[in-house]
RNA sequence: AGGCGGGUAGCUCAGUUGGCAGAGCGUCGCCUUUACACGGCGAAUGUCGCAGGUUCGAGCCCUGUCCCGCCUACCA
């Protein structure tokens, strides 16, 4: 079996491991310098890719990540997912966009900055408004892409010359012409409202940047006595009695059957002395507290509300940054919220008001920028009516709004949302919504446009500075609010493609494909984009959205920057120090910390190797599922890596076999697809079709295990192990038989793969291609591109072959069988013994007599010789297409391998039972599908013969004990 | 309180119209077999949360129930 050219098929010339660290920059700069990123049509409009003219738009607009930011394990999953798709799409014909950008992200940035400025001992209300803004763009221009390399490091394919800043002179006036369209339509109002205020950044948040908490407070029933009667009184229980200087009126409930006789009387408000009424309101519930609920309506939303319906006074007690203001008492004035508490029970007890205190759990608001309890604050604050907004977006989902509220009626909807269920949630949130407040009384951010007449008050909105203040600057002021950053991002599809104007880019890529994001933001901004989408251009920004799951620790906690269990995607990319593990434990300091600490040192004492972006990615696709967590931990990132590897040994097997036939230098002919290549091709087609169905759906974990098990057992362990006789073949024709298929099965593997590993498959990619074409032996589909990005996805070639796989198991079948065998006999590899084998089937001879010399490497078999009946002194194992007959005796001892047979027939007993009493079931016979009954019937058979078989082998070594 | 998920092998999770319970990791053997020890071959492992119901047949459908998570609202 010598070759009859001596060639270097020497495998060790081929690297045992892929070097992401060499290769990725160099990969990511080749994709750059060829403009792979690039779409077809430019943002003149103009076609710059001809073989790209008509192809279908498919675009991601990226969601924009602070500049604040650094690359969190989130970030990596959602980009790698646009990643993945935009990929996926551009090989598959369409004009790809992905458009790239950063978030000024408002409080955040202005907070990094400030501090900053604490440590060089300026304080920023001194430095002034223009000096504060531009020592933050100072710090964005140095700072700012940070997130943006991490970005690059992870692959991602965007369309770097789009990229795009929520501060951008373009964004700026989309902001500027939504606020003052929506001024004008009536849907845009400046009121008097409580607000969620934070006393640290001493702004105003939305309802969705406050983070509630159930947290161990106490409950005070304080006694206010009546005006006529000092030493009787009404019981107020509150959680916040440093309030109290604001009380305006105590409420009952006017059916109250003890306390509604009070409605009318007067109450003198203690420490304060100020006469307030006692009201009836239903919102004093009787159930509970003490029924008795005093009335603040300047520090709670709901007193509020009382305080409007009975034209109650609003008295705010409180500064800014929460400390006590002058309204109260001298003696609290400038004392904390919290301090002034301390003070007024104890003086509230000392003059024996204090009636009870009591454990409570109360819901805590904090910010979820600064961590400190919000405070609720009357302030004059610009909203948006989202009523009008959200009854759009309803119907635009198929809704009707009838009896019953919202139903979902007979029109199609404009959005999908995936996972499905995420709808329902969607939906009910629409359903139930509330004003969104959108000012923000910080500096770094879109400046509202509007200006306030000094004297008169009167408000002008406009897009640029009016005439009238122009013409008279001293007697208008510019509103000093800026805008939540979320003002910005909900234009974001549309102002990145250069809305308001109508730009060939908007005209071209609007409305977008997808948009991806994590779930925790659908309200602040998936639901937004759709309003601003449905209202300015009455449509929805995108078609699909997908809400990938939150990420959580190996235990279940979702990572977290204050738990210090998250996973740095760049550590796991470049490897890190055990060291540089624990630096985000002991940043957080969390409460279980020493736990988490030794872990770390247990499980990697000597850091964690790198791994690279492809493993990564991998392992993120791999894991992504559609419930609400996925939980990581370091170790199945080297998993990931080990499947990276698996792909590049792989690979390297049939590299150098191309390469070593290149060196041959054959040509012509090739021997046909053998009925292993035909599995193999059917295989493929298979996993093509799933990973397809798995992309358009977004069902990314079934992606990545269709292809895991396609690379690992069908490619890997089967086809190419089987090729293995045919590429060392001395028959030319044979081995470029064989090249011929398993390269064409290689280079479609590496497109499949190709949008969730680029970089592994983008270097093996080259590798084949060249020898490849050398040899001109491509199946079909030859390479359109030198750079795999450019080349096309493939679509399956044939429809399913159900014959072919099955032919293939019995094949499989066999070799398993061979090997279970040995391995319980002790049979060892260098044991190379004849298999007699008779076939029960008309397939099974053929198939095992073509691959023969395969498969007697794979079961380490001498020879395979066919007989018709059971010859005398052998070992059987028995399957439904043949029996296989080893002379055991021969090598081994056989009482080891008895034990084998005895609980295999012990199975097949159990299993024949089953089948027998299903089919003494008349109810099944009759009722159940004739082919159901028909495949239990046969089972039937098939297991009575193997007992029959199992129980005589037995019997025939006289082993049997039962 | 309401809404939405989840409970399947030691761990993390699949389970596509109801028809013989799966994968990866881990565990246990054997193997430095010429792609890969980041590997190969083989093995063991289950009250499908619990209780009913529908059905010839339930991990899957229905009812109830217990846990866990998330979201929304309220909390004097």
């Amino acid at each position: 079996m010598l070759s009859t050219v001596a060639v270097t098929d020497d495998h060790r010339q081929f690297p045992k491991r892929f070097d992401y660290a060499e290769a990725e920059p160099r990969l990511y700069q080749r994709w750059r310098d060829a403009d792979a990123f690039a779409t077809a049509y430019g943002p003149d409009g103009a076609n710059v890719d001809a073989s790209k003219k008509d192809a279908k738009p498919y675009v991601i607009v990226i969601p924009p990540p602070n500049i604040t930011g650094r690359l969190h394990m989130g970030h990596a999953l959602n980009n790698t997912i646009q990643d993945a798709l935009v990929r996926f799409k551009r090989m598959d014909g369409f004009d790809a966009l992905w458009v790239p950008g950063t978030d000024h992200a408002g409080i955040a940035t202005q907070t990094v900055v400030k501090k900053q400025l604490d440590a060089e001992g300026i304080d920023y209300r001194e430095l002034g408004r223009e000096k504060m803004i531009e020592r933050i763009w100072e710090w964005r221009n140095q700072y700012g892409h940070a997130i943006i390399d991490q970005l690059v490091r992870l692959g991602c394919s965007c369309d770097w010359s789009r990229t795009r800043f929520t501060m951008d002179d373009g964004l700026n006036q989309a902001v500027r012409h939504s606020f003052v369209k929506l001024y004008e339509e009536g849907l845009l109002y400046r009121g008097k409202r409580i607000v969620n205020w934070c006393p640290v950044d001493r702004t105003a948040l939305s309802d969705d940047e406050v983070d509630k908490a159930d947290e161990k407070g106490k409950m005070y029933h304080i006694r206010y006595p009546f005006e006529d009667d000092a030493e009787g009184g009404l019981i107020v229980a509150t959680t916040r009695p440093e309030t109290l200087f604001g009380d305006v009126a105590v409420a009952v409930h006017p059916e109250h059957p003890k306390l509604a006789q009070h409605i009318g009387r007067k109450l003198v408000l203690p420490l304060q002395g100020r006469i307030i009424p006692i009201i009836g309101d239903e919102h004093a519930d009787p159930e509970k507290g003490t029924g008795c609920v005093k009335i603040t309506p300047a520090h709670d939303p709901n007193d509020f509300e009382v305080g409007l319906r009975h034209d109650l006074e609003q008295i705010n007690v409180m500064n800014e940054d929460a400390s006590m203001n002058d309204v109260v008492p001298e003696k609290y004035r400038g004392m904390d919220r919290y301090h002034a508490r301390k003070v007024a029970l104890e003086d509230l007890d000392e003059q024996g008001l204090l009636v009870k205190v009591e454990d409570h759990t109360l819901a805590i608001g904090r910010s979820y920028r600064s961590k400190v309890p919000i405070e609720f604050r009357l302030s004059d604050q610009w909203f948006v009516k989202m009523e009008p907004l959200a009854k759009q977006a309803l119907e635009a989902s198929g809704y009707v709004h009838g009896e019953d509220g919202w139903t979902k009626g007979d029109g199609e909807s404009q959005l999908n949302l995936h996972p499905e269920r995420t709808e329902k949630i969607y939906l009910h949130w629409l359903a139930n919504i509330r004003d969104w407040c959108i000012s923000r009384q910080i500096w770094w951010g879109h400046r509202v446009p509007a200006w306030h007449h000094v004297e008169t008050g009167e408000i002008v909105v406009a897009m640029d500075e009016p005439e009238q203040v122009k013409a008279n600057p001293d007697q208008w002021r510019q509103d000093e609010d800026v805008l939540d950053t979320w003002f910005s991002s909900w234009l974001w599809p549309m102002s990145t493609l250069g809305w308001p104007e109508r730009t060939p880019d908007f005209e071209r890529y609007y409305p977008t494909s997808v948009l991806s994001t994590a779930k925790d933001i659908l309200f602040f901004w998936v639901a937004r984009m759709n309003f601003a989408g449905l209202h300015f251009e009455n449509r929805m920004p995108y078609r699909d959205v997908y809400l990938h799951s939150v990420l959580a620790d190996e235990s279940g906690d979702k990572m977290s920057k204050s738990l210090g269990n998250g996973i740095d995607p760049v550590s796991v990319i470049d490897g890190a120090t055990s060291e540089e593990l624990k630096a985000p434990v002991l940043a957080a300091r969390p409460p279980d910390m020493k736990q988490r600490l030794k872990r770390i040192e247990k499980n990697f004492p000597d850091g964690f190797d790198a791994v690279g972006a492809d493993a990564l990615r991998w392992t993120l696709v791999y894991s992504v599922n559609e419930g609400d967590f996925v939980r990581l931990s370091l170790t199945r990132f080297t998993e990931g890596r080990n499947f990276v590897t698996k792909l590049w040994n792989g690979a390297g097997r049939i590299i150098t076999a191309l390469r070593a036939e290149v060196e041959r230098g054959t040509s012509g002919a090739y021997a046909e697809p053998t009925d292993e290549d035909q599995w193999l091709l059917a295989r493929l087609d298979s996993t093509i079709r799933d990973v397809r169905k798995g992309l358009e759906g977004f069902d990314f974990g079934a992606v990545g295990q269709s292809l895991y098990h396609f690379v690992w057992d069908d490619f890997c362990s089967w086809a190419l192990e089987l090729s293995k006789t045919r590429l060392t073949s001395d028959d030319d024709a044979v081995r470029r038989g064989a090249l011929r298929v398993m390269g064409s099965v290689l280079a479609d593997l590496l497109r499949l793969l190709h949008p969730i590993v680029p970089f592994v498959t983008e270097e093996l990619w080259a590798f084949v291609v060249e020898p490849m074409n050398a040899l001109d032996l491509w199946l079909d589909r030859k390479p359109s591109s030198e750079l795999l990005i450019r080349d096309v996805y493939p679509e399956p070639r044939q429809p399913p072959q159900p014959d072919i796989e099955a032919r293939f198991a019995i094949l499989q079948r066999f070799v398993v069988k061979v090997r279970q065998v040995r391995a319980s006999a002790n049979v060892k590899d260098n044991v190379r013994p004849v298999v007699l084998v008779k076939a029960l089937n008309d397939k099974t001879r053929p198939m095992l007599e073509q691959a023969k010399g395969a498969v007697t490497f794979l079961a380490r078999l001498d020879d395979i010789t066919f007989v018709d009946a059971k010859p005398k002194g052998v070992i059987g194992a028995y399957d439904e297409a043949f029996e296989l007959y080893l002379e055991l005796a021969k090598y081994v001892d056989l009482a080891e391998y008895l034990g084998r047979i005895e609980k295999e027939l012990d199975k097949a007993k159990q299993d024949l039972a089953s089948a027998e009493k299903q089919l003494a079931n008349k109810n099944f016979v009759d009722r159940a599908p004739a082919e159901k009954v028909e495949g239990v019937r046969q089972r039937q058979a098939e297991l009575a013969s193997k007992v029959e078989k199992l129980a005589k082998d037995l019997e025939d070594f006289g082993n049997l004990e039962s």
